[in-house]
DNA sequence: TTGTACGCGTTATCAA
DNA sequence: TTGATAACGCGTACAA
């Protein structure tokens, strides 16, 4: 393949104007940016970024750590973060690290190695005091609070936007409330069960092991919390459940069994998903796609000079339907 | 930072030893190969990549083209996409192109500019003879029958699996059927459209546009349908439908409303997806995952060598649950 | 087993 | 407005 050397030598500039030309710098006359541009045109010749990247420094990547991209609270991040992208004309890295920290630290090194000129970290495997040593290698932003760290976030308050929720049962009359979560040691998932137990030491309500059951990530995980909530001796009034579609198995099952929902069983979903949606679960949106776009935002402006750490908080709302 | 010339001069070697030691070739007594390794420890070295992918000529970076990340399709194929580069240690550029040709043209200009290493196409928005110029810089996999075209695929027989499906509603005694499908002009649902209306030929069948319904997408699409079909004077026996997440929707709208499933009316999915499960969705299991990990083996297989283009057929199966 | 010197393809610098 | 040349950081042919 042709280099700019040939095309210089082939127009009868040197490679200084032809650079100039691909640039679109000033100071080219037309002539001779035309006779570059035929030549251009007649070797059918690009650049080789690989080349621009090494004496730039700069690759125009940003790399996305996240633990899966088959699951609806990902994708969704993802398409924000792939939406502002695209209108930045950057390219996105997509690193699926199964939660596995030694693929997450493998992505830091990038940045690192210069492969890419930041990173959004939307998994949460890795331990802020894992992170920071990279900061002095080039932009960082997770998704959860960073606090006094030295790199950015964009992050929900999942402990006020969960107690939201559980608030919001309790206004409605329930005092027997369960609640199912995923991961048992998530990040946010740990935050969210100290938000449930200081609820109802709060409210001075009895805690029902029984009621609190975790490992639901799917559909069918919510069909079977419904058996065995129809199992139970003594069952809640309410369940507080992160996922709507793993609220969704739940409500359906649960209605094959003949319990009526809301009046039986009142059910709060988390994150408003599209099937939440259909079933008319009341639910806590969270955003999800602006953390995406933010966190996308944040990086690039990094990437573009503004250094000091950012730390920017989304909005929660309930969405009132009709399972509650 | 410091680089390889100042990690030899400090180790008091020469550049090519540290690049020995770097990657791991042989002829490098012990004791050069631990004065590298301890200087580099010393000045927390890494190799600038840009450089390595410069002089090599390869980057260990693969493209994805995909219209939207945000749909349980694509996130599936992007799964097993992701899970195959993971395990071949290579890196996956994610180019969400929301149908826009000339977003998916400026990535396979990627190849040109040696930015990857090879590019699977996920999407259907460029014509073959679009695509066909680019295989001259480096390997490409597309997910559609790419026949003589001297690029390779993964795909699924659309044609044969619909028909499967349909004949399977045939054969339970289904003679008034109805088809939801997405975008009317998508390539994979174009050929859905043919496999419908030769089927209906074939057996004899009438034709009724008004069963014919597009644009389905979501599961509200779903619900929206079944609102249609209980309005008609009428009705279909059964309906196949494109995407079991529509399916779903029709299925919960539909029994709102009284209507029996499968007795009044029989609903075939598509895609195997996971609410289809929860409803026991009779359905047709397209292997998406499979799909995925299966183009990158064939793009990862071709960059090390291999060049003679593969078109890999994937099986489709039915599953039989309670909705036929 | 080791080292010298060149090449990869581009942009930046500085003088003209 | 233009061009010669240095610089980016690394891999490797070839010589020793």
């Amino acid at each position: 393949m042709a280099n700019i050397k040939e095309i210089a030598r082939i127009a009868g500039v040197s490679v200084t104007t032809v650079s100039r030309v691909l640039n679109n710098h000033p100071y080219v006359s037309k002539d001779k940016r035309t006779a570059v541009l035929k030549t251009i045109e007649q070797l059918n010749y690009t650049r080789n970024m690989n080349a621009v990247h090494l004496i730039t420094g700069r690759t125009g990547a940003v790399a996305v750590i996240l633990p899966m991209i088959n699951s609806f609270y990902f994708s969704v991040v993802m398409d924000g973060l792939a939406q502002a992208a695209l209108m930045a004309q950057y390219r996105l890295i997509l690193c699926q690290t199964n939660y596995v920290p030694e693929e997450e630290l493998k992505v830091l090194n990038m940045l690192r190695n210069k492969e890419i000129d930041g990173v959004v970290i939307v998994s949460t495997a890795l331990k802020p005091e894992m992170i920071e040593p990279y900061c002095a290698y080039g932009p960082i932003v997770t998704c959860q609070n960073s606090g006094e760290r030295p790199y950015s976030s964009v992050y929900i308050e999942h402990y006020a936007a969960f107690r939201h929720g559980l608030d919001y049962l309790h206004s409605k009359g329930h005092r027997k409330i369960g609640y199912c979560e995923g991961r048992e040691n998530g990040s946010s998932a740990s935050i969210r069960q100290s938000a449930f137990q200081d609820f109802l030491a709060e409210k001075g309500l009895p805690f029902d092991p029984e009621w609190m059951i975790f490992d639901c990530v799917r559909e069918e995980d919510g069909a079977e919390v419904a058996r065995r909530l129809l199992d139970m001796r003594s069952r809640p009034e309410a369940m507080i459940i992160s996922g709507d579609h793993v609220a969704a198995g739940l409500i359906i099952e649960a209605r094959k069994h003949g319990l009526s929902i809301p009046e039986e069983l009142a059910v709060m979903g988390f994150d408003n998903q599209p099937i939440g949606r259909l079933l008319e679960i009341t639910t806590i949106d969270n955003q999800l796609y602006q953390m995406g776009s933010a966190a996308f935002e944040i990086v690039h402006k990094h990437i573009h000079g503004s250094s000091l750490p950012v730390t920017r908080k989304l909005e929660y709302r309930i969405i009132e339907r009709s399972t509650v």
